[in-house]
Order: C-alpha cells, then structure tokens, then sequence
DNA sequence: ATGTGACCCTGGATGC
DNA sequence: TGCATCCAGGGTCACA
C-alpha cells in the first residue's frame, strides 16, 4: 500500500502520540526482513526517549537521539498503534513499546527494511544519494528540467527514479501524468519546460490530496486496523484499464513501463 | 552512464 | 473445493 501519501499519513499519526515516550520493550519476530534486522534492537532501544519522526522519500526516521531507527514498509507494511495486550498476528515482525503504546510493524512481504543508523542519516547509503522532496520547494519545474536533461528514459519511469524524486510510486505517478496531459512514453528529456512546469504542481497536488485523502481516516488508521483513506475511489486512470475516462470518454490504457503497470488516457495525455 | 528486466516474498483474484 | 496461474502500491542488482 504505501506510497509516499500513505508513509506521510502514518508520520502524521505516529508523531503526536509517540514523541517524548519511553521504549519500555521491544520484540523482533523474524531475523531480517529485506535486511537482517539490526543486531540488539531491544537493548539498544530500551529505556531511549523517541524525540521525534522525520520522513525523506518513503523512509521513516524515528529519532532516539544518539541515532535513528529507519524503516521502509516496502510493499505491504504497514505501522499501527496497538494495546499492550493485543496478541501478534502472522506478519507482525516487530513490536516497540512506548508507555504502554505498541507501535507493530506488519510486513506480509517482507520487502520493508528496519535498520539502525548510528551516523547522519542523509549520509548513509540508502538516502545518501536520493533526489529531491516533491513536496519540497526544492522540486521546481527548473530542478526537474536539470534532472531530465539528455536523459531518454520515458518520462513515467523517469518520475519514478528516487534518485531524481522520491516518494513518486507507481500509482502516482500515472495520476500525476494525467494531471499534467502527459503522454507517459515521452522521452524524459524531451519533454517540454512549458509541460514540465504543469507536471510538477500535478505531482505536488496528486500527493497532497492523496495525503488529505488518508487524512480523513487518520484516527482509525492509528487507533484500529487500518482503513486506507478513500483515495483510491478518485483514481482518475491507474486500475481503470478499458474504463472511460473521466474527462473525455476515451477508454483508459493500459501499459507496461520497466515491469510496471502503467494507465493512461490516450486523448488527455499526448 | 543509461536503461531494462529479474528478483526478493506472500496473498488475493481469477480461471479451470 | 482445490489447484495453478497471474498480479501487486518498492527497491536493488546484474547485465546489455
């Protein structure tokens, strides 16, 4: 599920509830996940005040003060808050207790990751050499034509590649082209500056609303177990193959890109 | 350097 | 009902 909308909604709920408690336990299920998990997480973590929960791309960055707890839910991770008292399921890999809080992690693929960073964390290697926040200011229309520029990768793809700018997945980035009229086969670099400028407020749009979107049912996803937001239901391509569009009629598409699916509305986009 | 595809793993949907 | 097959929101790696 988590696509950087999801990871942002799971910080938001996290954060107020967490910050300035007290790891009081800390339970790990199975050795690794994408990566072992980090060796003596619960006497590392025992007794440590979480001071705080950044985000970079669709990492989670959980401040301990001497070092930082980073975790990625990969495909189907997702976090929950839970009672001292509710039993583990299947897929529930890790537990860390806060005053009486469990903050669960639950992975049926596994693909997430949980390490332990000593260091800077923009200087380890998994978020050293990642590309701009979309959210940020720092993704410009001008930012993005530099990061484009020569390149002949499709521009669907291209958006995709954290390491021009993170946390666009695939469901977005398929909104985010049809947002803009963007054909998603258009070479990266030869896409104009003019549609450049409309792509980049569409991906920051997309995101936001998908944000406000999960926003809605914020308090059930960190108090139960988890409705998604209603995002999915505005889809305007992406799952809507043979559909009629939205905006025009035309039926939607239906392509690979790099293995991944890709939506599009061959009249709005070209 | 750049771009593509295989692959990590499990579960749900679909079809026979 | 059971079984096989395909597909999935991410990211890394090997290779052309």
């Amino acid at each position: 599920m988590p696509e950087l909308p999801e990871v942002e909604v799971t910080r938001l709920g996290l954060a107020p509830r967490l910050t300035g408690c007290h790891v009081s336990r800390t339970v790990a299920r199975v050795p690794a996940l994408r990566y072992p998990l980090p060796a003596g997480l619960p006497q590392r973590l025992q007794g440590k005040v979480l001071r705080g929960i950044t985000r970079r791309g669709k990492y989670l960055l959980f401040d301990f003060g001497d070092g930082h707890l980073l975790v990625h839910l990969g495909m189907s991770g997702s976090l929950r808050l839970t009672g001292e008292d509710r039993i583990a399921e299947k897929h529930d890999h890790l537990d860390i207790a806060f005053d009486g809080e469990v903050l669960r992690l639950r992975d049926p693929r596994r693909f997430g990751a949980v390490l332990w960073l000593a260091g800077e964390p923009a200087e380890h290697p998994l978020l050293a050499h990642l590309g701009a926040e979309p959210l940020s200011r720092d993704f410009s229309a001008s930012a993005l034509a530099a990061a484009l520029q020569g390149r002949r990768i499709a521009i669907k793809p291209a958006i995709m590649d954290s390491g021009i700018v993170v946390g666009v997945g695939n469901i977005y980035a398929s909104e985010s082209l049809f947002r803009a009229g963007i054909d998603p086969r258009a070479p990266a670099g030869q896409v104009s500056r003019a549609r450049l400028a409309r792509l980049v407020p569409a991906i920051k749009a997309t995101l936001r609303s998908a944000i406000r979107a999960g926003g809605s049912s914020l308090r059930d996803y960190v108090s139960c177990d988890g409705g998604l937001g209603d995002f999915q239901s505005r889809h305007q391509v992406y799952g809507r193959a043979n559909e009629a569009c939205r905006h025009c009629g035309t039926t939607i598409r239906m392509l690979r890109q790099s293995n991944r699916a890709t939506y599009y509305c061959p009249r709005c986009q070209r």
